[in-house]
DNA sequence: CAGTATCCCAGACGATACTG
DNA sequence: CAGTATCGTCTGGGATACTG
C-alpha cells in the first residue's frame, strides 16, 4: 500500500510534514521559476522576467527571496555598474525535482476526468 | 539530473500540471483527510470529525466533496434513519501515496535548515 | 539592471447557527 | 448523523509607481 513513512509518522505529521514542504513552494511563480532553473541552468533576473511573461516585478522578487530564504535557490550577485544578479538551484532544490516528477505523472494518469459521482448509496458489497 | 518529463514538457506545462495536481490537495484540510483514508482505510464524517480535531463541519464537508469532484475519494451514502455516510480513497486517490512519499523525504532531507545565504558576489569561477 | 513601496481586491478560511 | 447557510476576517497576489 506505500503508506508514507508508517514506521514514524501519524496522520497529522505526515500532513504536516507535507504541507510544509508544499509552503516551500506553494507560491504562485514558485513552480515556474524552479522548472527554469532544473538541471543546472543559471539565469538572471532580466532572464526569468523574459521567460516568465505575466509575472510582475514585484512578484518575481518575491518568489525569489523566498526561495531563497528556504534554501531552494542560490542568489549571487556581482557587483558591477549595471548590477548583476545570477540564480541557481542548491543541491536540495535540485532534489525536488523527482519528487515533482512523481507528482506530475500522478497527475497525469488521471482517470476520466474529475467527475462528481453522485455517490448513489451503493451498499458496501463490491 | 532527473528533469521532469523532458520529453515532452517546457517548464510551463510542467509547471501548471504540478500546479494542477497540487490544486487538488491543496486545501487546508485535504492532505490531513487523505492520510487518514491512506491505506484502504473507511472512515465516516462523524469519524473525521473526531479524528481532525480543529476542523469544523463546514470545512469538513467541503474538503470532502472537493475531493469527491476531483475523483480522489468515493463517497458512499447509505440510506438509513440515522444518516450514515462512509468516505474512502479511489485506486487513483490512493496512488498519490507514493508521490506525497517522495515529497515528504525531500522535505526531511532539508540540509541545516532555510538560511537567508546572502549571495556573496562569488564570481562565477567555480 | 534589479529591485522596493503602496494600494487594492478576490478568494480561502474560521466561527456560528440552523436542518433533513 | 451529516450536513447547509451566512457572515466576518485575513492573506496572497495583481497593478502601479518609484529607486540605487
Amino acid at each position: 500500500m506505500t503508506e508514507p513513512e508508517r514506521r514514524s509518522h501519524t496522520p497529522d505529521t505526515a500532513a504536516s510534514g507535507i504541507e510544509r514542504a508544499l509552503a516551500l513552494v506553494g507560491g504562485r511563480w514558485k513552480l515556474v521559476i524552479l522548472f527554469h532553473l532544473f538541471g543546472g541552468r543559471v539565469q538572471r533576473y532580466s532572464d526569468l522576467e523574459r521567460l516568465i511573461p505575466g509575472i510582475s516585478q514585484k512578484m518575481l522578487a518575491q518568489q525569489l527571496r523566498q526561495l531563497e530564504a528556504d534554501g531552494l535557490v542560490q542568489r549571487t550577485v556581482y557587483p558591477q555598474v549595471p548590477p548583476k544578479v545570477e540564480y541557481r538551484l542548491t543541491e536540495w532544490g535540485q532534489a525536488l525535482c523527482p519528487a515533482l516528477d512523481a507528482l506530475l505523472s500522478w497527475g497525469e494518469r488521471q482517470p476520466g476526468g474529475p467527475r462528481a459521482s453522485h455517490g448513489r448509496a451503493v451498499r458496501s458489497d463490491t
